[in-house]
DNA sequence: GATGAATGAGAATTCATTCAT
DNA sequence: TATGAATGAATTCTCATTCAT
């Protein structure tokens, strides 16, 4: 893979066999890792979170801060990509990842009930700005001068996808 | 990588140094796999292409047969998945596999032009659509019973992301 | 090997499978390589020997013809170099190999019995000329320039070398 | 080549990945094994270097200690002898493995200015004792009845091609 | 605990040889 | 007989993991 151990263990300036004091395997430390970087990025979105605000500034404060993350930390955010295809992630893992999101789901929950939002499973509508947020940040980062415009078209399109049609 | 040559060599029911009769290395096994997975793919999506239907039933005819063939053919799809963040993939690959969608591309064009789509660069457009199909593939895979029903709400959600709103 | 029998069958013109059905191994084919370089060099160095002159001219035409031929011929000679250490040469292949020199061998004795050479056994005094040949000539290649001064110096250190000190 | 790393490091009694974690691929190893070996033959040639002696017995010396090295350590010197045609010998070895020689050369140029030797350009000289005591190794070594025959034969010969004639 | 040299099971690739045509 | 695609053992190199210090 592209990420032997003999690299993480440098990046984290300890020595080879150091992450094995830590973690008994390297799915272990991958796991570990996940769960520290979905954190982060939760702590990015949540932070000045406007409570006070109508869903679409909420969706749109997690939208911006999601984008922003990634573009702000590209190595962190290209490890998390680099770790979800593993097989290696455990069912635990994904499901403690999930739960920094809790307020974001209770939300997106309370928008669909007063049809704000179309109907969803949840999982089925994190994925939805999951996988949109991340292809929006794919065109950010190849095309700076044009970022703002695709994070600003990238909502819009999300934001016709979730709300309820009139 | 989870693709030693030596498991490419036994799925395709050949010696290991076989492979190497047909292709130079591995990257340009890759390469040539990727082709042939995507030019499948779009004949899968483009035969019986409505071509007279109005551009809705055109999409959504793409839409069908593209998760269609994404759940028919599994593996193919994993397959394609775990090649594209390969970065032995050439510039020249990428090109060539998107030649099919030429179709595509002038139709979702023409629809920005009659101001039926918002208008969008081509390949925002097609990552859109690319991203929100793979993610509901995922879906449909995980939870057969209710594919028909992921495959609706999810091109519900691709069009109302992609027309223009009146 | 830097002789894949790939590159061989190329070089002779014919398919990589013909090659085994002239020789049973590739140290077969090499053996007879060998046999056919050395005969070569054999009709180099003995073509218009001059049978009349006194010895040092009949070993000075030696000399330059053999370096000579390694010059004009620097492929051939390559590959003898090549094939040389190579483990695999039988016994019969190097006596046959010094088939065509016997002529030279009984010149050599003449003149060792008529005391003009130093006593030497004649393995040993062939050996000699050989390997300051061969030294000689990788200086002719490097410089082209002092080429002729190499010549003529290496023969003024080989004759110097097997004459009978006065 | 003959010399497969997993023969290398049975040789050395390491495992077969431990070689890359002194050298970073086989090109570096066998670039340093030259260096080794070639200093280890200047040790054996200059130790007792008999400085107030005159130049043919201190040519003899180095004569003498050469073969004897040889002869001594068979292994050593069929290593070097294997790794010398070898393409990937860098320059910087190629002039690291002269500088033990420097002493030698130093005496060699007097001796031309003296005219006690011929004069040659000194790598041509140097190549000369080369082949010549490679050549006479081989025969020393095939023949160990006669070793101190050849080796006396072997200087006689280097000494008349190398001295002036008066 | 922490280290980093050493390990050895793979991984990609080469090449002498075979065999159906 | 000649072909060349197919073979698989051998080769160089990588990397997760161990263990003596």
């Amino acid at each position: 893979m592209s990420a032997p151990t003999s690299a993480l263990s440098a990046k984290a300036g300890v020595a080879d066999g150091s992450l094995y004091t830590y973690f008994k395997t390297k799915d272990e430390l991958v796991n570990v890792l996940y769960l520290e970087l979905k954190a982060e990025m939760a702590d990015a979105i949540f932070s000045d979170f406007p409570r006070r605000s109508d869903i679409r500034h909420k969706m749109e404060h997690v939208w911006d801060r999601f984008l922003l993350w990634g573009i702000k930390h590209p190595h962190q955010h290209k490890v998390l990509q680099l770790i979800l295809p593993w097989t290696g992630l455990t069912q635990e893992s994904h499901k403690a990842a999930a739960a920094p999101f809790l307020e974001l789901e209770k939300m997106v929950n309370d928008a669909m009930t007063q049809s704000v939002f179309r109907s969803l499973p949840p999982e089925f509508f994190a994925a939805t700005v999951v996988s949109l947020a991340e292809m929006t940040m794919g065109f950010m980062r190849q095309d700076a001068a044009r970022a703002g415009k695709f994070r600003a078209l990238g909502f819009d399109m999300l934001w016709s996808a979730i709300k309820r049609e009139r």
